[in-house]
DNA sequence: ATGGTGGGTAGCCCA
């Protein structure tokens, strides 16, 4: 069995206590990380390795994005792609070399794609969608078993928000997004483990803004974070789980951790 | 219909 969990951190310095008592409680095998905010050098290595996570690949940058894979189980760094074209650390993908020997492990950062769904007045959701379309390019050329996770920006079911016709125009739930996810998801066959755990019309959510007094009161959610498969690897889904405790800890992120276990 | 909050960094950007 191999775990793997992904979380949106929203800056790992800031947070290291909460990444510690998450790693406590569950003791995933692998760890996918968005939004460290911080530089390889400046990463909390030391922390990490105290828990047994030994193993660690840090695509890291000054003050925003950036991403990290750690893990107990022996990997080797295995790309970093710029999917956006500009230099932004969104990307890092890993190759397990214990147990799951060969799975290949890609921990991505799609760009949320700022406030107004039209390129031309928001070249930030032209890039966003730029991403996407340069992943499908990538995606229909994959050998490898592969498992891709991490914060996609877009919730693509009408289930995955909590009021689809309020959302349609917001961006992460707009039509346009969700084309490009689907394009994605056909380019390679792509299995949705979240889903696949918790089918739809099941009420499942990874996000809550922060501009809300309490989250949990009208329960405005989106599933923007994602665990999916390559089409082989189908079988090998044990268990999928959302770990909305930690939206109540003090000073926590805005994205709740996701868990899969696989045997593999 | 609007604005609401949070993190990082250095005087706003990003989410």
């Amino acid at each position: 069995m191999v775990s793997i969990a992904t979380w949106n951190i929203n800056s790992v310095r800031l947070r290291m206590a909460q990444v510690e008592r998450f790693l406590a409680e569950h003791a995933p095998d692998v760890l996918c990380l968005q939004e460290i905010k911080t530089i390889e050098s400046l990463f909390p290595h030391e922390a990490f390795a105290r828990l047994g996570y030994f193993h660690r690949a840090v695509h890291g940058q000054k003050g925003y994005h950036g991403v990290a894979t750690v893990s107990r189980i022996p990997l080797r760094e295995y790309a970093r792609r710029d999917w956006q074209d500009n230099g932004e650390a969104r990307h890092v993908a890993v190759e397990l070399l214990g147990p799951g020997q060969g799975l290949v492990i890609d921990n991505v950062y799609v760009p949320a794609g700022g406030d107004i769904p039209d390129r031309t007045a928001n070249p930030k959701f032209g890039q966003k969608l730029d991403f996407l379309e340069r992943m499908t390019r990538w995606a229909d050329a994959i050998e490898r078993p592969t498992i891709i996770t991490g914060d996609f920006n877009i919730a693509p079911l009408a289930c995955d928000v909590w009021n689809h016709k309020a959302l349609l125009k917001v961006v992460s739930h707009t039509p346009i997004e969700i084309e490009a996810l689907a394009r994605l998801r056909d380019a390679h066959g792509w299995i949705d483990l979240g889903r696949a755990r918790i089918p739809a019309p099941q009420r499942y959510y990874s996000w809550w803004s922060y501009r809300a007094q309490d989250w949990r009161a009208g329960d405005r959610g989106r599933r923007l974070d994602h665990v999916w498969a390559s089409p082989g690897l189908a079988g090998a889904l044990r268990d999928h789980f959302v770990v909305e405790a930690t939206r109540d800890w003090e000073q926590c992120s805005d994205h709740v951790p996701l868990v899969t276990e696989l045997s593999l």
